[in-house]
DNA sequence: GCTACCCTGTGGTCAGACCACACATCGGCG
DNA sequence: CGCCGATGTGTGGTCTGACCACAGGGTAGC
């Protein structure tokens, strides 16, 4: 019961990537397709000549990557589902590199900076952008009585959308994930903000000329607009005073 | 084993998420750092109150977002070592989610475009950008005898020494991943190249053409050049003639 | 002093056993 | 005849125990 298939084992040193392998090939060659069910894990594991703990560190790997969905019990919509929703696990990736330094909080804002930019001069030269979800999570920016974390929140949730509004899904996920991994330095920032009003009021308004720069088809002004709103945020969160707006040339 | 930090769990579903947010918040604190050592799997599993296999499902997903990397054996070498290279874990999302339709290749095209344009800019208007490993490449490729695969890995990693030279980590992981989602895009719309030797000279002579104008300090023209470059390679490649240049705006 | 061996601890894997869950089925009851 | 609850079945989720291969360190032997 050593469970050695003595074949396999030599070539092939770890069996959970076996799994992940056979699934990519599965999806490349069309066999799998997004909203299909895999095979169980029992299933699978046999099918493959590996145990069902290899297999689940493969899908749980593919969890985490978003690529797939697990549900418990049965009936069309339990087991593993192929999803495609790559804002999670660039999500997962950004923030876990963030808390092992592996990305400096500067290169991210960095980074946010030079595609939002991007996001809003595109947006602005485009013929008839889709501005309405943005527009409505500025309506909701104004409610009376949101909490800093809230308030944050809707923020986050109105740059997705702008970059939503571009129709790039990898500029949408990786805007996500840069979100998602100064989220915490972003919240732990605000505590340091004097007078929390006054700065949301400020953002609030920023927001609206970014908007509206975006509306008049002006992308210098939207680039600039939005460039400064948010370093000027990140200079305000930043407690050294640091510039994270040029971070790249030491 | 206080070590919640968000406000309310009540209750655990899952196993490996609590692991995987022990380790997250030993980094976030401070306890762990890049280069330790986890502890063991099985210690990990006591600790933590939970089973091994679920710790190593935690563990495979800290590998593959490339947080840790693990060895067998003994000695200070051996175990789960704490590292940050985001490069990996960019990769291997970026790769299975175009697998799984995720990702449009235009918009990972584009995404490149976007950022590989930035970035040479970036490093035209840098007092004394790092190009030797870049230049380096160039020369590499300057070799007879390279099959395309060997020349378009050589072009890759060109690419990717630009993002580095721009000092940004997170350009430069996001940039890798980027490549890895079209690495097999590229190599099988190379086969349909007729005559690749000319086209092989023309991209050596562009990637001169790039880093000539960085190194004149033309953020312009090597904007331009860049755009041109990846943009008319990937129309080449394209089989229905598609503009990958410009797949944002239906 | 040096070498060869064994010991120990590591990750890697497998097998089997439960559990909770959710749907499917079929029984009894009104 | 129709509804409703108990049961069945298959799913993921987890734990446990057991092996294996590997690599270093200590020790016995030379």
């Amino acid at each position: 019961m050593g469970g050695d298939t003595a074949s396999a084992r030599s070539i092939e040193p770890r069996a959970w990537q076996a799994v992940l392998e056979h699934v990519e090939g599965r999806l490349l060659d069309g066999e799998l397709a997004p909203g299909d069910r895999l095979p169980g894990e029992r299933q699978l594991a046999a099918d493959l000549g590996v145990g069902r703990s290899s297999v689940r560190e493969a899908l749980r790997v593919l969890e985490v990557l978003g690529l797939i969905r697990t549900h418990t019990g049965s009936g069309p919509t339990a087991g593993a589902i192929i999803i495609a929703t790559p804002g999670g696990g660039m999500s997962a990736l950004m923030r876990l590199q963030v808390a092992a330094s592996g990305f400096p909080v500067a290169d991210i804002v960095a980074t946010r900076l030079l595609l939002e930019t991007h996001v809003a001069a595109d947006l602005a030269a485009a013929p008839d952008p889709d501005l309405a979800p943005a527009a409505r999570l500025l309506d909701a920016m104004d409610a009376p009585g949101l909490d800093p974390a809230e308030f944050l929140a809707l923020d986050a949730t109105f740059h997705l959308a702008l970059a939503e509004a571009s129709g790039n899904q990898v500029v949408t996920a990786t805007m996500a994930g840069l979100r998602s991994g100064i989220e915490g330095y972003a919240l732990a920032g605000q505590a340091r903000i004097a007078d929390w009003t006054t700065t949301a009021a400020r953002l609030r308004a920023e927001h609206r000329g970014v908007l509206d720069a975006i509306r008049a088809g002006d992308a210098d002004a939207a680039r600039t607009r939005l460039h400064d709103h948010i370093s000027g945020y990140y200079a305000e969160i930043s407690p050294d005073a640091g510039a994270p707006e040029a971070p790249a040339h030491p």
